[in-house]
DNA sequence: CGCCCTGTAAAACGATAGTTTGAATTTAGC
DNA sequence: GCTAAATTCAAACTATCGTTTTACAGGGCG
C-alpha cells in the first residue's frame, strides 16, 4: 500500500501530462489518487509545490539519462572527442522520444516538457534549470569537436534547433495528422532515425 | 475611435499572446481594451468564440503567406518545380519568424501558435485547419520534387521537424539563455539564415 | 410619437478554483 | 499503554472564473 504522497505524484504526473497543469485541478488529482483533498497543500504545500515536484521528477532524470548516454557512447569509442556527431545527438533525443526506456516516465513527457516551457507562470526548480545547463554544455562542447570550425554559440543555436525540431513532433503529427485526413502515421523507430538524420544533416551544413 | 469589437480583439491579442489562453481571464482583456465584461460575451459569444477569432486571425494569414511566398518564388524562378530548396524553407519559414513582415501581427505569433496546438482542450476552427492542411500539401509536394526519391510522406515529416526547430526556438531560446547564464544572444536575421540552412541540410539527407 | 433593434452598462449568478480549518485518527517513541 | 507528533478527513472559506440578467441609451423608420 502506497503512502500518500506517492499516490498524489502518480495520479498528478499521469493527470498532468495528459492535460496540463493548468486544466487538472487539486481535486482531479486527489479524486484520481483516492486521497484527500487538503494532502495536497499538507505534502506539496499548494498546487505550485506539487507542479513544481513532478516537473523535477520528469526532467531531471532526462537530461541525466542523455549526459549518461553521451557518456557511454564515448567509452565505447575509446575517447568522448571521437563520438560520431550521430551519437551525440541520438543521446541528446532518444530519452525525448523513447522515455520508457530510462524508467517507467509516461510517454507524455514531450508534451508535459514543452507545456512547461511555454507556461512561464511557473518557476523552474533550481535543479531543473542545472541540469538544462549541464546538458546544454556538455552537448554544445561535444559537438563543436565534431563540427570544425563551429563555435560553442552556433553549436547551441543548433542544439535548440534540434530540440524544437524533436520537441514538437508529437503535437504538430497530430494536428498534421488531422489536417491532412490522416495521411501521417509515424512509426517511433523510423521516427528517430529519421530525426538524427535530420538534424545531424544540420550540424554538419 | 475604434468600435467596441476591435478593442477587445486587439486586447486579447496582446494578451492571449503574452499569457496564453487559460492564464488571461474575460476581465483582464476587457479591462485591457477598455470595455464593458459583457461585450466578450455579445460580440463573441463568450471566450471560446474569441479565442478562436483571434487564432483564425493569427494563423490563417501566416499560411496565406507562407503559400504567397512559395508562388512568388515560383515566378521569379520561371516554374514552380524548379524553385530551390532553400527558397521553399525560407517561405515555410519565414512567416514565423518575421510575423511583421506580412501585416502587423505581433511578434509573438510563434508563442501563440505553440501554445495553441498544446493547449487541445480548443478547438481548432475549420478555417485554420483547412489553411494548415493547404500549406503541408502543397510545400511537401514541392519539396519531394525538389528532393528526387523522397515520397510525399518523408516530406511531411521533415517539414514537420523544421516547423519544430523554428517554432520552439523562441521558447527555447529563453530557457537557455537563463540555463547558460545568459551565453545565448540570437539575432533574428542569421536565425532565420542558419535555420533555412539547417532545415534545407536536413531535407537533403 | 411609438416601436424595434443594436449596443453598452452594472450587477448578480452559479460553478469551480486553491487553500485553510479544526476535529478525528493513525503512527511512533518511551 | 500512554503521550505527542504526524497524518487524514469532511467541511467551510475566499477568490475568481465565464456567463447571464436586467436595465438603459440611442438611432432608424413607419
Amino acid at each position: 500500500m502506497p503512502k500518500t504522497r506517492e499516490k498524489i505524484i502518480d495520479a498528478a504526473w499521469k493527470l498532468f501530462s495528459k492535460d496540463g497543469f493548468e486544466a487538472v485541478s487539486v481535486r482531479d488529482v486527489t479524486n484520481e489518487a483516492g486521497v484527500n483533498l487538503a494532502s495536497v497543500s499538507y505534502h506539496f504545500s499548494g498546487k505550485d509545490g506539487l507542479i513544481q515536484e513532478i516537473v523535477a521528477k520528469a526532467l531531471v532524470p532526462l537530461n541525466k539519462q542523455r549526459v549518461l548516454l553521451l557518456k557511454k557512447a564515448g567509452d565505447e569509442i575509446g575517447r568522448v572527442e571521437d563520438v560520431p556527431l550521430e551519437r551525440i545527438i541520438e543521446a541528446f533525443v532518444r530519452p525525448i522520444v523513447c522515455p520508457e526506456e530510462f524508467g517507467g516516465c509516461a510517454d507524455m513527457i514531450a508534451q508535459l516538457m514543452a507545456r512547461y516551457l511555454i507556461d512561464r507562470d511557473y518557476d523552474v526548480p533550481p535543479a531543473v534549470m542545472e541540469s538544462f545547463g549541464d546538458v546544454y554544455k556538455i552537448f554544445s562542447i561535444a559537438i563543436a569537436e565534431q563540427c570544425p570550425g563551429m563555435d560553442l554559440r552556433k553549436a547551441l543555436e543548433k542544439l535548440v534547433f534540434s530540440t524544437g525540431a524533436v520537441f514538437m513532433f508529437q503535437s504538430f503529427s497530430g494536428l498534421a495528422s488531422k489536417a491532412t485526413g490522416g495521411a501521417v502515421d509515424f512509426s517511433m523507430d523510423d521516427f528517430l532515425a529519421d530525426a538524427v538524420t535530420f538534424c545531424a544533416a544540420g550540424f554538419k551544413s
